[in-house]
This record gives structure tokens, C-alpha cells and sequence, in this order.
DNA sequence: TTGTATGCGTTATCAT
DNA sequence: ATGATAACGCATACAA
């Protein structure tokens, strides 16, 4: 029984008779034996491990979007080697150590677009999948979603809710995505000219403290605006609890708000807040596309950009109130 | 310039010249090298990967619990292999897959505890720690929270309120963290012998819809708790939403609840709910120095069992309600 | 301190 | 269909 009979029994399509391979499987389930990929590593160049590079894993639409990206990548035979990123200053280690493993790719999903991050994720040549960030380069591909539109559309909704005075809550100046976001509605609201032109703008992190923050510093400065577009589901939550628990105001009756992912805390009846869903599953599953043809043997630097469009979720939150 | 002494230029302790070694890697650094740790992987047979194997991080606390080990896990100097498994079912070709890869060790935090999960992990012979699970083998650590003195205490804190008709929101019957919470309870609670003896036993799967239809069951049948424990957060907050809107029920004026794990949304204003923090910064770091010792060359099956105190995080709803 | 040689467990190529 | 052999890139033992 030779090595390379044990290793034709376990490749699927290799030529061998079954009966060997019988004897083999057999005698491996005896012995607990199982193949090693890691000489195949070293022999193909290829591990099909994937760096998986993420940070904030506190907003449920990150982890959510994790655990699909896990599936997706499982059902094309992809491992996920996982770092965790709080800064850009610890990418450049995390990019290290994920190239001395030999990861065939890097899909992140870090918000902050800065260009040092896209200049490090490039210098590895090998094929990098960004979710929602603006990062451009030669292996650089990323799949967002529509913020501007959806920004826009927001506009529109808030004025057809009558909203005279409305607010912008914005993340993390890094993050493009709320920056898109945040054009996007600017641009929507002046579609209307009665609306007040002074748009009261607020500023988070994006965490649910910092939305309630926002409004607390907001209304100790006297504002009192009549609708909300938050950069995303878990500052608007927390904006909502301020509004109601400081500011004694209801919404939407006295405030109309949307937020953005359509985490499932927005749903949730404490909040029922319209938002707008990301479809994590189709970018999820644009993502793993674009990381199959970028791995293919023959392929070079891709560089591709695939926008999904958000969609609306309307909920209780933006209910007209024209009563 | 031969091949070892690259090698021993990039190993920390190598006898080299400090001169070679700064040529070196000055010469790798214009060649954009980097040493590819697969080979060690080969001569050592550790990696120095630590499969990690999740379910559920649509709740939050198993998700920040993730991000936590990530960071930890990472200031050791291992990598993380993660698989996101539904079932029981997947478990077994995602460790076979995690073994193909060599993983040093793996580390879950699978609720479900079957008997045919612990032997598949005690068959891989490498070191396995497990969160909030009771299962036992040979190689298998446990890093748990104190479910049922948690429970107990729980039952006191209700009766202290006042609490005359308690509830008990239970999670799936395989999650042995649940059970033991739910034995715990049910003891304290028979530290009062005015408490009505039926007890109101609700059944969840953990997720935040479960609780909530729980209750709306459970007020179609009409019964009317008091007070609740709910086996975790999510379910908690699903329960609090629905007695809020199904039954017109306030919490805590008219029902006072409990939960478990502390997630962010337990503490958000709109939920204000009481609930038991298991740690988690505790929880990895006991985790991570078990794995540490298990890793030890010349160590053997490692087999402890560590058990974390949950702390009891009082919020408005548990105000005792004498008035 | 440095260079040479060996081997890790596979897969691919070639020969049988 | 099967066996023998080379090669992958590094760490290590040994020689120099």
C-alpha cells in the first residue's frame, strides 16, 4: 500500500479502484487517520483559507453578516481565518500575520476607508473583497450598498411625513458609508424648499450610546427637530430612547425616525423602526462570487465594484402623522 | 547568502550577526518577502490555529463574546479558525475539517451539549474548551457561569419584590446552561412556601421572536405572572415587548422580569431589564489561560472545569414595586 | 557565526 | 491502476 494510493483514496476525482479505496478508507477510520491539507498548502500555494479582518462586531448587523459570510464561505470549501481590528494601526500586524498563513484572500468589513488600509490590504496581491467602504486599488473589490440613494430616499420619506425640521445623525467622519449616506439625504431634502434650511446635524460613533448622547447634548442645546435619519439602526435606537426618556417627546407622533441595516433590534417592538435592509445575504453572496472568480488560477488583479440597493423597511416609526 | 540564515533572521532568539540578520531584512523588505509559516507547520505540527466553532451570533453576546476571544486569543499569538455550525449534524465535518487544517486546539461555545458532540470532540485528542456547556471527555475543559446559584438568586430578587405568581421562560431543552438556570430558580423559589405552587413554565429557543410568542401564548391561555426569569436576554426582551403590547401589562409595575448574559439591549432604555452578567471578559480570559496550559508541549488530555460567578446587574425591572 | 543537508506529508509526474 | 520519486519552504542538526 503505497503513499500515493492513500492519497488518490481521498481525491475525489483520482484514479483509483474502488476497492483500494475501500481498503484504504477503512484502514484510515481505524487508524483516526486524516489528510493533511498543510503540505498541500505548500505545494499548491493555495490554503483556501480566507482572511476574514473585522472590527465592531458589537453591531448585530457586523456579527449577523459574519455568521452568513461563514456559511457562504463554507459551502465553497473556504476557511475563515478571523482577526479582529480595532484600529487602523493594528491592520497592518493582522495583514502580516494573515499573509504568513497564507490566506488565498481578505474580505473585511472595516467602515473606516483610510489610505493606508486600502495602500496595506493592495501591497498583499492578493484578492481583497471590502464590504461598504469606498477602498480602491488593484486587488481591491467592494460590494456596498446604495447610501446615497437610499439617503435620498429617506429625504422623501421624511418630507412626506411633513417633516419641517429635520435631523441628521451621522457616524464616525471615517465611516463613507454614513458620509454617502449623509449627501444622499442632504441632497433629498432639497428637493423641498419649505423645509427650514438649517438641517440640525448630530454626531455618533455609531454605538447606541453615542446615538443617545447625541440627542441628550442636542436637546440641552434646544433643538427640537421633527424627524431623525441616522446613519444607522443602533445609534437611532439609542437616539430614541433619549428623545422619549429625555425629552418626554414620542415617536413618530412628535418625532419621525429612520435609521439603517435593519438590524433586528429595529424591529423589535420597543423601537419599530423603519430603516433600510442591507440584504446581507446578497452581499454576502456577491461577496463570495466575487472572491471565486478573483481566486480562479488564471486570474489576476480584480478590481470590481457591485452595489446592492437597500431597501426600505417601513415600520411604525415614519408613520404619517397627519391627523 | 544561504537559506538558513533567512530563516534565523526572522527567528527572535537565532545565533546570527546582527549585521547578516539587518541585511537580511532589508533585502526582504525590498523583495516584499515574508516566511511562510506553513512549512513550520509541517516540522512542528502545531499551527498555532485554534478552530473556533459558533453558533447563534445573532445573539449579542455570544457575538461580543467572539470579538473578545479574537482579541485575546491574538495577544497569544494564535489564529482563529472559525466555523459556524446550525447543528449537531455539521459539527462533525466541521472538526474534520478543522483537523485537516491541524488546529492546535478548538474552542466553542456550542449551547447544545449531545452526547455525540462530546465525543466527537473528545476523539480529535487536541485540547477543546467549552462555554456555558456541561460536556465532559477526556480532552474537554469547560469554562462556565454559575447557572443555577444564578437561578437561585434570581428567585430571591423576585420574591423580594413581592412576587406572588412567578414565570419561568426556559430555552431549548438541549441547552444545559437553561436547564440549570431553571433548577436553580425553581429551588429558591421553594424558599417561600406562599408562592403559589404551579409555577408558570414558558418554552423559548433562545431568540427574541421565541420569547415573545411565548408570552403571547401564555396570555391566550390566561394566565397572569407576576414576575418573570427568562433564561436569557433576547427572550427576556421579546417577553417584555409582547406583555407590553399584547397584554397592556408594565414592567416592572406589573410584572417584574430578570435575564441573563447582560447584552447591550438590556440595559437600553426601552427594556431598563435586570440581568446577570456572565463576564465575558472573565469567561475568555479563564478560556485563553486553560488553553495556554492545555497547549503545553508535554501536556496531556487537559479536563478542568472552571466556573465563572454571574453577577446580578439590578435595573428599573426589578424595582420592587411595595407601593 | 554561517553554510549544508535532511525531513516534514502531501500531490503531481512519471514509469510500470 | 498502482508504485516510486521529486518538489513545496522552512527549521534544525551538524559541519565548517
Amino acid at each position: 500500500m503505497s503513499q500515493s494510493a492513500v492519497s488518490r483514496a481521498f481525491s475525489p476525482g483520482a484514479s483509483i479502484a474502488p476497492a483500494t479505496r475501500r481498503k484504504v478508507l477503512d484502514a484510515a477510520a481505524a487508524l483516526n487517520y486524516r489528510p493533511n491539507r498543510i503540505p498541500a498548502i505548500m505545494l499548491s500555494g493555495r490554503s483556501r483559507m480566507v482572511g476574514v479582518v473585522v472590527g465592531g462586531l458589537s453591531n448585530p448587523f457586523y456579527a449577523s453578516a459574519l455568521e452568513r459570510l461563514a456559511i457562504s464561505l463554507r459551502a465553497e470549501g473556504l476557511q475563515i481565518l478571523l482577526v479582529h481590528v480595532d484600529d487602523a494601526l493594528t491592520l497592518d500586524s493582522a495583514l502580516d500575520h494573515l499573509l504568513s498563513y497564507r490566506v488565498d484572500a481578505v474580505v473585511t468589513a472595516l467602515a473606516v476607508g483610510t489610505r493606508s488600509a486600502a495602500r496595506a490590504l493592495s501591497d498583499m496581491k492578493i484578492p481583497v473583497i471590502c464590504f461598504n467602504s469606498r477602498l480602491t486599488g488593484p486587488w481591491i473589490s467592494t460590494v456596498v450598498s446604495n447610501n446615497r440613494a437610499a439617503g435620498n430616499m429617506a429625504a422623501r420619506v421624511l418630507l412626506e411625513c411633513g417633516v419641517k425640521h429635520p435631523a441628521w445623525l451621522a457616524g464616525p467622519v471615517r465611516n463613507t458609508a454614513s458620509r454617502a449616506r449623509g449627501q444622499g439625504f442632504i441632497e433629498g431634502l432639497r428637493t423641498d424648499s419649505s423645509v427650514s434650511g438649517d438641517l440640525i446635524e448630530l454626531h455618533g460613533d455609531d454605538s447606541y450610546e453615542s446615538g443617545y448622547d447625541a440627542i441628550c447634548k442636542m436637546l440641552a442645546g434646544g433643538a427640537r427637530p421633527d424627524g431623525l435619519f441616522s446613519s444607522n439602526d443602533l445609534m437611532a435606537c439609542g437616539a430614541m430612547d433619549a428623545l422619549r426618556q429625555r425629552g418626554g417627546l414620542r415617536c413618530p407622533e412628535d418625532v419621525v425616525m429612520m435609521g439603517y441595516d435593519n438590524i433586528p433590534q429595529a424591529g423589535w417592538y420597543a423601537y419599530d423602526l423603519t430603516s433600510f435592509d442591507q440584504q446581507a445575504e446578497r452581499l454576502v453572496a456577491v461577496a463570495t462570487e466575487l472572491l471565486e472568480t478573483a481566486l480562479q488560477p488564471e486570474s489576476g488583479p480584480v478590481s470590481r465594484t457591485c452595489v446592492i440597493e437597500a431597501k426600505l423597511v417601513a415600520r411604525r416609526s415614519t408613520t404619517p402623522q397627519f391627523i
